[in-house]
DNA sequence: TCTGGGGTCCTAGGACCC
DNA sequence: TCTGGGGTCCTAGGACCC
């Protein structure tokens, strides 16, 4: 879903020699747009977008909606002003998984060595796949060919020495197209491309290597390692002056592993009531501890963010004492992080929870339950005392009973009664409760 | 223009232990 | 008088990616 300028195609001159070149990176073109169009083919040539709410942003574009310059990750308002006819359609998150999944699996038709990075894209290694299916460029046309045949989208993919090759190569022959960068080409493709293709350079560190006179990737790799070391830090330094000399070490990983599961949600207007918060993070936690049981995993760590009306944004973790799974005690520990913060008087257009530090859960000793948080909330002040005996009266429902129910009746079927009583009592109960 | 939601990785400072 | 150094864990913030 990147941004594509005008490239090589693969019919351009990199076309030519593939040996050697085992990586492919396949990427899916306006890939939820695509799924949308796919089901709804009246939308077809029509400029559409995924995104929305009040204040929401461009999820992905179709490319007739990219002909009026709207763009992935634009607000909507803007969106809008660009192209009034635009069709704006809400996210469907559980299509784009099950349209992902399927793309997956005509991958791994090719080999088991794939690495998705996301929904929408993957790296293959396709090396020890040759001798079946052919060379590196053929492979590629098979995989789109493929995908185009039994799934109805299409992808563009780039084949390349290394990864990072790769994901430009595939960007720059955007949409369906395909483009084979030959491992003696790598430098003459690469050195003439601005910096800011580099996956690693985004506004900050391209702002900065600006000012040090580094516009391409020819620059980079000229400039002396200390004084880009100087200027962008150490890491990333190395990282991008290596890459500029078209070396990338980095192998494609199977069976990579979350670090950490998280869900935020930007309201439609700001909150104040400490109720009101209180509730979105208990629907939040209840989202995250969810996810993390189906996963298996256990965490120690929670945190939350809340991000305010005028953009600042604050985090706050805390490690437990013993890992959990369990909804109750992640939604107990953010809503003590966030009185933590003593706020007055708040405006917050932001609420997320997390949960990080993952481990499976059958490799972690002892499990924290909610219950074991309820006497560490330290609420001191006369207004909370009414939330601990309250929670204390209607616990949130053990995770196992919300979890069979939600699979039973489906995400909605579930309130929250038991989370209220909690904050929502001490300042207009009565709102607190109508929902 | 007015800024989503899902993530990963890095830095830097402080606590704590040996 | 003050003075160590390394290792690990924890926390907050920020850059970056799709």
């Amino acid at each position: 879903m990147g941004r594509s300028a005008d490239v090589p195609r693969a019919a351009d001159g990199f076309a030519g020699n593939d040996a050697g070149c085992h990586i492919l990176h396949v990427d899916m073109d306006a890939f939820f747009a695509s799924v949308e169009i796919r089901r709804r083919p009246e939308l077809r040539n029509r400029p559409v977008v995924v995104g929305g709410g009040t204040r929401g942003v461009v999820a992905a574009a179709s490319y007739e909606a990219r002909k009026y310059g709207v763009r992935s990750a634009m607000a909507m308002t803007q969106a809008l002003r660009l192209c009034p006819r635009l069709t704006v359609l809400p996210p469907d998150r559980a299509a784009y998984t099950a349209a992902s999944a399927a793309v997956m699996t005509v991958l791994r038709e090719i080999t088991p060595l794939v690495e998705p990075l996301s929904l929408d894209e993957a790296f293959l290694d396709v090396a020890g796949a040759e001798r079946l299916h052919g060379r590196p460029g053929r492979i590629a046309e098979r995989i789109r060919e493929r995908i185009a045949a039994d799934l109805g989208l299409t992808c563009s993919v780039g084949v390349a020495a290394t990864k990072f090759v790769a994901k430009l190569a595939s960007a720059r022959c955007k949409p369906d197209g395909l483009l084979v960068v030959p491992v003696a080409s790598t430098l003459e493709f690469l050195h003439p491309l601005p910096v800011t293709v580099l996956w690693g350079v985004g506004a900050r560190t391209g702002e900065q290597l600006h000012r040090l006179g580094v516009r391409t990737v020819a620059d980079l790799a000229a400039t002396p390692l200390p004084a880009l070391r100087r200027a962008i830090g150490a890491a990333v330094a190395d990282h991008l002056h290596e890459l500029a000399h078209g070396r990338d070490p980095r192998t494609v990983q199977v069976g990579e592993v979350e670090k950490s599961i998280s869900s935020d949600h930007t309201l439609d207007t700001d909150l104040t009531a400490e109720a009101d918060v209180g509730r979105e993070l208990l629907r939040l936690a209840d989202d995250v501890g969810r996810r993390v049981r189906e996963r298996g995993f256990v965490a120690r760590t929670v945190g939350i963010k809340i991000r305010f009306a005028d953009f600042h944004t604050v985090t706050r973790v805390r490690t437990l004492p013993g890992p959990t799974d369990s909804s109750g005690a992640i939604f107990q520990t953010a809503l003590q992080l966030y009185r933590s913060l003593q706020l007055d008087r708040p405006r917050i257009r932001l609420v997320g929870v997390k949960a990080e530090n993952l481990h499976l859960a059958g490799s972690m000793p002892e499990q924290l339950s909610f219950d074991d948080l309820q006497p560490d909330d330290p609420a001191p002040t006369a207004r909370s005392a009414p939330t601990a005996r309250s929670a204390q009266q209607s616990p949130v429902a053990p995770d196992a009973v919300l979890d069979a129910a939600r699979a039973r009746f489906g995400g909605g079927a579930i309130g929250y009664a038991a989370l209220l009583g909690a904050p929502g009592r001490n300042d207009g109960g009565g709102r607190a409760a109508a929902r």
